[in-house]
DNA sequence: GTGTAATAGATGCGCTTGCATGTAGTGTCA
DNA sequence: TGACACTACATGCAAGCGCATCTATTACAC
């Protein structure tokens, strides 16, 4: 493994990295505009929204999230700051909190997900059919599913 | 257009944000263990290497790439302080400069094509075979050619 | 228990980024 | 040639990030 790639998988890497950009640039656009909390903010407030009253600790958060330890915890403390999520400290570990999502962060979820879903729907959805999008998704995930 | 995705779109969409974090992480990381310099420079080291001693102007290095305008006018820079470019006033435009490569411009974009070419096999190479990969291309390229 | 290692999370520092704006040179139209 | 819009690039400021490190607590070994 690991011999010089042909072109063809040079060629798949390009358009991998450039279609992301784009559909991701015009998503993150969209939430700008709508004057929406940037794009990794809506992970989190899913996350939280998923795990309901009981909340989620930080680090169960982080796994599967692609953010690092430090950066996590920045978000959260903006996110406190601005209303959506609340921190308390955990009842059963002293060192960690539970996160709940508020119910403004509830609603600035489901905004979210309102420019969000048309943002998806007017990239890929616009552009493949059902068939291309379970090759997509069939191919892709396989990239992630495995160590590197 | 812009109704709401259906879920293997969602599914599709999200297999795309994840692959390629996940790549283009791996291959960050390879970068850093090697002491070169991040991704972005790459991309530009190569356009400029390809443009030859007649160099190019920072708005043409700029299309085509996905920095906006203060980005690249910061990166190029670190990168002149770094020795990699030089920047030298344009004969033709007062306003403008011509960026050239520097003989240690053109050796560290080869050291980071060595390890970005081994990033490029071990995910994506090791991952399709070529039709997959021809797949893939031609599929995702949709996505940047038009307009959202 | 006591000492040591491991874990949860926060934070100081320096660098990078986004946003808005600045500066200087060019083009254009009268 | 002079006024005005436009283009090329730079930059001050505030916010974000990576990195390393810190504090507080828990877990484990003996």
């Amino acid at each position: 493994m690991s011999k010089k790639p042909e072109e063809y998988v040079v060629d798949a890497w390009i358009a991998l990295l450039r279609a992301k950009e784009h559909a991701l640039d015009h998503v993150e656009k969209s939430f700008k505009e709508n004057g929406l909390p940037p794009f990794f903010w809506y992970d989190v407030l899913w996350e939280l929204d998923k795990a309901g009253e009981k909340g989620l600790r930080p680090y169960e958060i982080e796994q599967g999230m692609l953010l690092p330890q430090y950066g996590l915890s920045r978000l959260l403390a903006r996110m406190d700051k601005a209303g959506y999520v609340e921190r308390t400290p955990s009842p059963v570990d002293g060192r960690g909190q539970q996160v709940t999502i508020t119910e403004q962060g509830r609603e600035t979820r489901q905004n979210m997900w309102e420019v969000y879903s048309k943002g998806i729907q007017s990239t890929v959805g616009d552009t493949f059919n059902e068939e291309e999008c379970r090759t997509i998704q069939n191919l892709l995930t396989r990239l992630h599913r495995q160590k590197v």
